[in-house]
DNA sequence: AGTATTTCGGATATATATATCCTATTTATG
DNA sequence: CATAAATAGGATATATATATCCGAAATACT
């Protein structure tokens, strides 16, 4: 019928993901990023991505600095501790863990929805990985041509 | 930041499953049922699910007979051969399979997004989940009273 | 044939996500 | 202290998904 794609993230969680992971990539220069900088390297709409760095501020994953020569920046040494789940549960939230495959209200164990275990299993996959996937293996591959920010 | 949570299908798509199974289940009796039927029994606005309905139509994936004592169905010997994936793919299409974890327009092998070989486990996953999940199977699952359609 | 019942499909309305704009606030520097 | 450069954040606009409405077309029954 429709328009839908798959939207495991919203663009607004696609955006904070890519725009953390070249804040991170300057941090390791010791320079600070802007808003248009960082939407140019990452072909997202700069005020958009702007309103999704203050998020990111606020849940402090990443830091701001006002004021001339300010900017975006990530303490070089949280880095490595920071986790792709981080990110996701600042701009998404926790439901990507939680809501049910068909909607339901309270779907569990108990009371599951027609594909509750089928998809328990997924979401499992999806979790491991968000929580094991580090913001600098991801900064390192694409400083290492391995992957892209964009295109 | 959000209001956004897991999208792994559209509203629409959770309907379009919800709705096939059960009319499947009143298929098994050779019974039709009606939009507002299926609404009420999967918990869903009965005008968009009418639509959704046509959709499945259209997608051969049930059978609808118009006019007096009509309604929706599904042939019984087909129920065991329609996969999840059929349903999904009719409603919300297939970049379910196609579509880049962080949105961008040509990710692949060769020139990949930063988390592109860490979604294909989880995407693949997910394809192989929904293509080996028949209808019939979750059908039986709500009539054994071991999984549910609403609430 | 007429009527009630039902799906079909276009037009429209509402809600939500995405995107933009503009001003206030902060801060380094001359 | 003035100025320029930057983020913060409220208000607003746009796009898309979700939802509703209503008349047209089809069909079974009387």
């Amino acid at each position: 019928m429709y328009y839908n794609y798959w939207f495991v993230f919203s663009k607004a969680c696609e955006y904070g993901i890519k725009a953390t992971i070249f804040i991170a990539i300057n941090s390791y220069d010791g320079r600070r990023v802007s808003p248009k900088e960082i939407s140019k390297e990452i072909d997202s709409p700069t005020a958009f991505t702007a309103k999704i760095l203050q998020d990111l501020v606020r849940h402090h994953i990443i830091k701001s600095v006002k004021g001339a020569y300010g900017g975006f920046e990530i303490d070089k040494d949280t880095i490595s501790k920071i986790k792709l789940a981080q990110i996701v549960n600042a701009i998404d939230g926790d439901q990507i863990y939680k809501g049910c495959g068909l909607g339901l209200q309270s779907c569990n164990e108990a009371h599951p929805c027609p594909v509750h275990d089928k998809f328990k299993l997924v979401r499992d996959d999806l979790k491991f990985m968000l929580e094991h996937t580090s913001l600098e293996e991801l900064a390192l591959n694409i400083t290492s041509g391995a992957s892209f920010l964009k295109i």
